[in-house]
DNA sequence: GGCTCCATTTAACACAGGTTAAGGCGCCCG
DNA sequence: CGGGCGCCTTAACCTGTGTTAAATGGAGCC
């Protein structure tokens, strides 16, 4: 069973036994963290990547005030700041879901994978523009879509992100977490974010299975309600770019 | 005078003569745009990075009926998607706000530097954190700020951007565009956005001076009603990284 | 100087979404 | 089996922001 990484990462580039050997081994030995707890606290230095093998997080940011938005959600596969060699300190929070399994990548060591190989290297390079094309999406969504395109759109995303990496089946997915998280996420109050999800669920768009089974009845009408067209980057790299990989 | 590519980068890593040459000559040819041209269109297989050299533009982002969002702005020295080359299609266009000079980097020749040069690798990399860390502030902005502190945010932001590059002085900058575009910068009606930049003039955080003028009487102030920190990772990276990047 | 055009501001009104608070419902635990 | 506790939902009300439209003001031009 190729791990989540891989899956992902399978569907962008062609890797031999060789690269996927070597993206297996990433983030060993995997160390536990229990639900709740915090991984990056915002303002930290930072000074490994993490590489979640298992279970479910947030990277968040929380104002003065206490106000709080989740910027995403960190799935089994995400290297969460792939770039952090580069990065000075943590400009987000990172919380586990669930409880979790993952590893770290030292700041040292991306470089020097990067630098030996360029496989790995454009896996890191991917896994830092995929996380930005999500950002963008998400933030057109808070922009400019109103409460009830925004949630659809979340879900779609979650649902889409899932499938990659098996986690989710063809009519709906499992999410650990309950309607405060996706409230933080749509940049919503909890009481409109109910009422929104009651809204969709009327209008036969989704179908929640308490207490965290979604079910997406009909793909292509939650699409459409979310006036934005999947945009994540997950079809496979030219030709011509993955042979300068192959050196 | 250094590119403003340099100046940005120079905050960041120590560049030798020979780094700084391989920065200076990075995106020449250059070209040139008119205001109000298209230069990525959202959709399209791109085939290079931009970078900007002279002159302002926007990432934005257009829903089905017509409502926009703009991502971000590119400033002198931004390096539009140097991810490029993992990218399979652009998710964002890009348009000229000012006739503009800029030079392709073909996805190709990314890879290539980044390959050989371990600096200027790092200088891409850091480029793509940096953009990613300004959406980042951007969505919390978006997602859980008010108008108010909104606008306060993106004016402090842009300031703090341009003063970088040298294109702002210390108590303000000129910026060359409309309300239309900051209001689709802060995903705000173009009527809300005046009402509030009104507030923010009468409270004496900001002094406009037409057209394009924007005095900024009381930092301090400023960054108080904006209720989120600097984060956009404009500090030296850690010696320990520095050297490994110097081989 | 007066006209035109465009960008900005103001005004009046409408509505999405926030807030506060109360009610329902399932689940754990005694 | 009953009580209590979290979570979700509903309701009533309030407010920030959107919408539409008209008024103002400055820059260029005749």
């Amino acid at each position: 069973m190729p791990t989540p990484l891989v899956l992902k990462l399978a569907r962008v580039l062609d890797l031999g036994a060789a690269d996927v050997a070597a993206l297996a081994a990433l983030g060993s030995p995997s160390r536990r963290c229990a639900a709740g707890r915090s991984l990056v606290e915002a303002g930290r230095r930072m000074s490994a990547a993490i590489l979640v093998h298992e279970g479910w997080a947030v990277r968040h940011r929380t104002l003065a005030d206490g106000r709080r938005l989740v910027l995403d959600f960190v799935l089994p596969g995400d290297i969460c700041d792939p770039a952090v060699f580069v990065t000075s300190r943590a400009d987000f929070s990172m919380q586990a879901l669930t409880d979790l399994r993952y590893g770290l990548v030292q700041s040292e060591d991306v470089l020097d994978l990067v630098n030996r190989s360029p496989r790995i290297g454009a896996a890191f390079w991917w896994a830092e523009a995929h996380e930005e094309a999500i950002t963008r999406a998400h933030l057109v969504a808070i922009g400019r879509m109103s409460a009830y395109e925004r949630v659809a759109y979340l879900l779609w995303e979650l649902w889409t992100r899932l499938r990659v990496v098996n986690l989710a089946d063809a009519d709906g997915f499992e999410a650990p977490f309950g309607q405060d998280v996706l409230a933080d996420a749509a940049g919503l109050s909890y009481v409109h974010l109910s009422r929104t999800l009651c809204r969709l669920d009327r209008d036969g768009l989704i179908h929640r299975r308490p207490p965290h089974g979604w079910r997406i009845p009909d793909a292509a009408r939650l699409r459409e309600a979310m006036q934005i067209s999947d945009a994540l980057h997950l079809t496979p790299l030219p030709r011509r770019i993955q042979q300068r990989l192959s050196r």
